[in-house]
DNA sequence: GTCCAATCCTTTTTT
DNA sequence: AGGATTGGAC
């Protein structure tokens, strides 16, 4: 106990042994979030308050349940494998496995990810002659995954017009064809689980008796529904319901974009009376003028739960900011800055670019390249994304549950086998008939279309055939051959990473066997162990006893179930073997959770960052600026902030002002970076346009842009690029200018106030110098 | 059925 | 600009 208590600060030790009551813990960012819950868990569990089996701990992706439970077994010798700690979709899962037939869902349903997901809305809106064009698929999507988050089933939408009820047909639709697909989409995992307690009542007061504990992390991050979940759990309107920790910052709040509301944090002080709201300030992370730097610019929202970062680090060093001519000429500094960096001692692994949208990254990854300089990108095509492995995946999936049209249209012709579009509309109109799966309807197939679709299901059937008794790996082993997935890969050309790919699920399905604990040689088809291990048996409506889920999944599902499972909720990551000395290329978005010892945040112009689409919507701006605020506090020694004049986006050339974040940061904490001596980068590089005139002039080498602008120029005096200062519209970036000396006229983008055209020989104009 | 050219679309991302 | 998707020609 004494160890375990050891070393934190006296508001983490409060949060740590807080009383068995519902609790809001405000966790800003490096305040040592993590290592509060998981003390928490081990502390309640030593001092006898709660047995492992009455922990459940959320969280959103499964890196950080991975954490958690790295953490939690070097803290106590315990077996982790009776806790609940995982994802929420990952958690729901396990119960819906468990009580599938409660759920209404067959065994073996299976998980679509979300290109899954359209690829079936597609397919629904073509077989129902719906029009597209008024209708997208994407449009649906959202429609349909946004209902769900509400915990809205299609016959309680009420529809406001007529294109809203044709929508709510075809959720109605979908939701008809998941079912006999037996298939579930993400939100579906949580929307299911949810009714199924909210249904069950016994069910639902053994899971409320049983989870005394239910400790959530980045609470912020909820969604309506996944707060309704946690409320039933933790039986908030009933008798005697378990306690809820939940861990967040309201400030780190990024996903309202996809449904997460912060108003749950709120809600949750109000709801579960909570009366321990600690909150931890200490910053463990940054030196003192990049927590200034964020405490300045998130002070700029306004509904904020309220909380500043503090630190005893000192000051440090300050934030460096540096105005670039053009994207190329910042990917250059950045370069340069991250060469001298690595010559101070910093690993290159300690070094984080990140920037607001992936279309940003070719640019600085065209350059580093070119400069030799090892880096890592983040967020590219997960594993199990990757187009080669998710046809093995079909060809697995239609094993286990043929009735997946999905799995069975991705592989019935590939590699191909003679099935063509026309085969499969036949078949497509045959199934609707009959209202049955595709594969079910090859036998009412006849003709030529019948007897090669036929084969295909032969080919299905015998390999589940012949891999009856196979372990996992020597199935998945199988299955790409027979597929012709391998011979296929190997007669193209460009085939021998997608093989690569391949054979790397053999190694996949190895590692999970083993760490899912299945047995070692156990059938991949062998459905789970008649008797399950000890779980209490409840009563269920009907008075069937059924099982408690805290057995280990291989008692719930076959090995080839599991696996499937593991492959839609784990997409696993695309940089698995990212150890290696190289610097580090992400989004804002995916650096959160993360810090470097030395951060670039690049490409801070109005329009980018904050990005223009955010304008638009309710709060987007301020949902940016937390975006800013998680960038900021990545940092620990040192930050950099970059911006440029110009910049190709989408294949224009677009001007930019400089981001209005510059203007909510303490002037004190930043360096403004002198412009530097024009490297020899420029030299030979033609002249021709506008454009490379603007890119040349940085400012940096002033002489020589008086002279280009003399000689080539438009005899204005001012020039494309160039930040103005008008009276009434404020500050301006040049975005072109027309006509000759004496009747030049401006465009000019003064952000807020819109752009305006203006004649330079009226308009007062002042040049921002910075 | 395959191949190539025209067309579309582009915020952030996890499950 | 670039990639993914779609439509038409063979």
């Amino acid at each position: 106990m004494q160890n375990l208590l050891h070393n934190l600060n006296p508001e983490q030790l409060a949060a740590v042994t807080l009383p068995s009551q519902s609790a809001l813990i405000l966790a800003g960012a490096g305040s040592g979030k993590t290592r509060v819950l998981t003390t928490r868990i081990a502390w309640l569990i030593q001092t006898g308050q709660v047995s492992p089996a009455g922990i459940m701990a959320v969280t959103f992706t499964n890196k950080a349940a991975k954490e958690m439970l790295t953490r939690l077994s070097s803290m106590l010798p315990i077996n982790t494998r009776g806790m609940w700690i995982g994802t929420f979709h990952g958690l729901c899962n396990r119960l819906l496995r468990t009580h599938y037939k409660d759920a209404a869902l067959p065994q073996a349903f299976q998980i679509l990810d979300s290109q899954d997901q359209l690829s079936l809305i597609k397919r629904m809106l073509k077989a129902h002659n719906v029009d597209d064009e008024k209708y997208p698929a994407k449009a649906l999507m959202y429609f349909i995954n946004n209902a769900k988050e509400q915990g809205l089933r299609a016959n309680r939408l009420e529809p406001n017009d007529p294109i809203e009820r044709r929508m709510i047909e075809l959720y109605e639709l979908y939701e008809g064809q998941c079912q006999r697909e037996g298939v579930v989409d993400f939100a579906e995992l949580l929307l299911r689980s949810y009714e199924l307690l909210a249904r069950n009542g016994p069910l639902r007061h053994h899971y409320q008796m049983r989870f005394r504990h239910i400790l959530v992390d980045e609470f912020q991050d909820t969604n309506d529904l996944q707060y309704n979940l946690l409320k039933l759990l933790a039986g908030h309107d009933e008798e005697g319901g378990g306690a809820i920790f939940a861990v967040g910052d309201d400030d780190q709040s990024i996903y309202a974009f996809r449904g997460a509301n912060v108003g749950n944090m709120q809600a949750f002080e109000r709801e579960f009376r909570v009366k321990n709201l600690i909150k931890l300030e200490q910053n463990y992370r940054s030196y003192g003028h990049i927590l200034d730097s964020a405490n300045y610019l998130i002070a700029n929202n306004t509904k904020r739960l309220g909380k500043n970062l503090r630190t005893d680090a000192g000051q440090g060093e300050q934030v460096r900011v540096y105005e670039a001519s053009s994207d190329l000429e910042e990917a250059q500094w950045i370069i340069e800055e991250a060469k001298s960096l690595t010559n101070e001692g910093v690993p290159r692994s300690e070094i984080a670019i990140l920037y607001r949208s992936n279309a940003q990254s070719r640019v600085i990854e065209h350059a580093l390249f070119a400069a030799g300089l090892p880096y890592t990108v983040y967020g590219g095509l997960r594993y199990f994304q990757r187009a080669e492995v998710k046809h093995a995946i079909a060809y697995l999936q239609l094993m286990d549950n043929p009735h997946n049209d999905s799995a069975f249209l991705r592989v019935v012709n590939f590699p191909t086998r003679g099935i063509g579009a026309r085969s499969i509309e036949q078949l497509q109109m045959a199934a609707d008939s009959y209202g049955i799966s595709l594969y079910a309807a090859v036998p009412y197939m006849t003709g030529k279309a019948g007897s090669s679709l036929g084969n295909f299901v032969k080919l299905v059937e015998s390999a589940r055939f012949e891999t009856q008794q196979l372990p996992l790996p020597e199935l998945v082993r199988v299955v790409l051959e027979r597929s012709g997935l391998l011979l296929h890969y190997q007669n193209e050309k460009e085939g021998a990473d997608r093989i690569e790919n391949l054979e790397q699920m053999v190694n996949a399905a190895t590692q999970f066997v083993q760490e899912e604990g299945f047995g070692q040689g156990a059938p991949a088809h062998l459905g789970p162990p008649a008797l399950p291990q000890a779980g209490e048996a409840i009563v269920n409506q009907d008075g069937i006893e059924i099982l408690d889920a805290d057995a280990p999944l291989a008692n719930v599902m076959s090995p080839l179930s599991a696996f499937l499972t593991h492959a839609s909720l784990e997409a696993g990551d695309a940089q698995a073997q990212a150890g290696q000395d190289a610097l580090q290329l992400m989004t804002v978005h995916s650096a959160k959770g993360l810090e470097f010892d030395a951060v670039f945040i690049t490409g801070l112009e109005e329009g980018l960052f904050p990005h223009e689409s955010s304008a638009r919507e309710l709060d987007g701006v301020d949902e940016e600026r937390r975006l800013m605020y998680v960038a900021i506090t990545r940092a620990r020694k040192r930050l950099y902030m970059s911006f440029t004049q110009q910049r190709m986006l989408h294949g224009q050339t677009r001007f930019n002002m400089k981001s209005r974040f510059f203007d909510e940061l303490p002037e004190e904490s930043l360096k403004w970076l002198s412009p530097r001596v024009q490297t020899n980068w420029f030299a030979g590089r033609k002249q021709t346009t506008a454009w490379d005139d603007a890119a040349f002039r940085d400012g940096s080498d002033n002489k020589i842009a008086q002279q280009i602008t003399q000689k080539s120029g438009n005899g204005s005096g001012w020039r494309v690029g160039e930040t103005v200062a008008h009276a009434k519209f404020g500050e301006g970036v040049i975005v072109n200018i027309e006509g000759g000396a004496g009747a030049a006229r401006a465009q000019i983008n003064f952000g807020s106030a819109g752009m305006k055209v203006l004649d330079l020989s009226i308009a007062k104009l002042e040049r921002v110098g910075r």
